[in-house]
DNA sequence: GTCGGCAAAATTGTCAACAATAATGGCGCA
DNA sequence: TGCGCCATTATTGTTGACAATTTTGCCGAC
């Protein structure tokens, strides 16, 4: 029960949320996910779920279903679900994946952005630089999350930032175990610094190459810290 | 009902098809709208699905319910589903995203491409080369389909080829209509080739230009055609 | 003649019970 | 004692009926 980066921070924006119970078993079971309380491969048995949050069965069933597709859990014919465990190498393919779509929107971004955005951006980047002088990681975090989030924005590419916004909730405890890496904010502060910068200054093809490198920089250390961290959580039987 | 492109092709490779009553149903309404017998914006009623296929109509909502996960339908709480139309705006985007996830795939497969695939990839280009001469449309258009397919396959990206898998289905119809459109064969052809040679050459860097290359002659091409051809099926009322 | 509201019909959302399937444990046999 | 087979249990898949919601058609009032 570890990765307490944002767990709810999505539950704002995110895609379909069918109101009523349905919609509610659903929010509660992807944030018991995200938050940590539901540790990867562990089972997700549809009547206990029915039991534990209060609506029926059929219920919980949609909500899996859902998650599924969300790409969170992982459902097998007649054998029930679990919590996907997002191996390393599966973690590094949705990196690559993420950097060639961040770059579209950080490109579009560039060509669209107004002023009151820029500032926005700027706010970002100086109150990152704070938070990594103060060594507060979970704040430089919380804003790397805000960050890309903004920038899939003001790209305004709803396609791309459907799927990023998918990829980044597959990936949110590769994403806790890199930021608790030490030394790991230092790295990667310049380079936020510099697609900011690119984007303010409407350069489309240096903002996608900043992203570019930012991520080659994270698909780097995500592949380097493997054996350092605990668990790179991938196959193990529960 | 006129895009015949290839509608079955993909029920072989695609993702996820829970056997039994359920899947049934789902591969049915899913060839149903890629074939394009049921027409955009068309509205999808549970009782009238489930007394055209035999199942029950919980069957046909699971079915439902999976195509909009992957964007061939679209629901609306309460209101039921209909065929999504997707507009030329969103036909465009698609094309964007594709552009860089494929160039991706390229870039991969001109790493890990073998001999024997290597042969392969020649004899699509050879055939193609026949087709547009022979004036075959329909065979060039399956055959464009299969490069890309295989080049997916090469690239061994399972994160980016699911997604692109499923963007192809939502655009079949506007892929269709490209198809269609004289002279297009004639000028895609040598784009075609040249990442053939590129993935060959083992130079990811220029089979990633070469694809660029292309899905912005196709992205060119699609917004040119807009008027020319009878309706650019995007948000009219049934 | 048209607009607002009300009732009926159509359609989807929800639920609980039943059937089918896979996992578990025990028993006999070698 | 170890292995394979069968009954039991646990869990999911499916079905039909009921409730809630939206849409449609109708009627009267202005």
């Amino acid at each position: 029960m570890e990765p307490t980066v944002d767990a709810n921070a999505n539950a704002s924006e995110n895609a379909v949320r069918p109101a009523g119970a349905a919609g509610f078993v659903l929010d509660g079971i992807r944030e018991a996910i995200l938050s940590g309380e539901f540790v990867p491969n562990q089972r997700l048995v549809e009547a206990d779920l029915s039991e534990q949050f209060v609506a029926s069965r059929a219920a919980v069933r949609t909500a899996l279903l859902q998650l599924a597709h969300e790409g969170l859990v992982e459902r097998v014919q007649n054998r029930g679900a679990r919590v996907r465990a997002v191996s390393l190498a599966e973690a590094i393919e949705i990196c690559e994946v993420r950097m060639v779509l961040e770059g579209l929107c950080a490109a579009k971004a560039a060509e669209r952005i107004t002023a009151a955005e820029g500032v926005e951006l700027d706010g970002i980047g100086a109150a990152m630089c704070a938070a990594v002088s103060a060594g507060d990681v979970l704040g430089y975090s919380r804003l790397n999350e805000r960050l890309h989030r903004r920038v899939r924005e003001i790209g305004a590419q709803r396609t791309a930032a459907t799927v990023l916004e998918r990829l980044r909730a597959q990936s949110v405890r590769h994403q806790f175990r890199l930021a608790m890496q030490p030394g790991r904010p230092t790295e990667s502060l310049p380079e936020h610094l510099a697609i900011i910068a690119a984007i303010r200054a409407n350069d489309p093809r240096a903002a996608e190459l900043a992203v570019h490198a930012h991520l080659r920089s994270v698909i780097h250390a995500l592949a380097g810290a493997e054996e350092h961290t605990g668990a790179a959580n991938g196959r193990d039987s529960s």
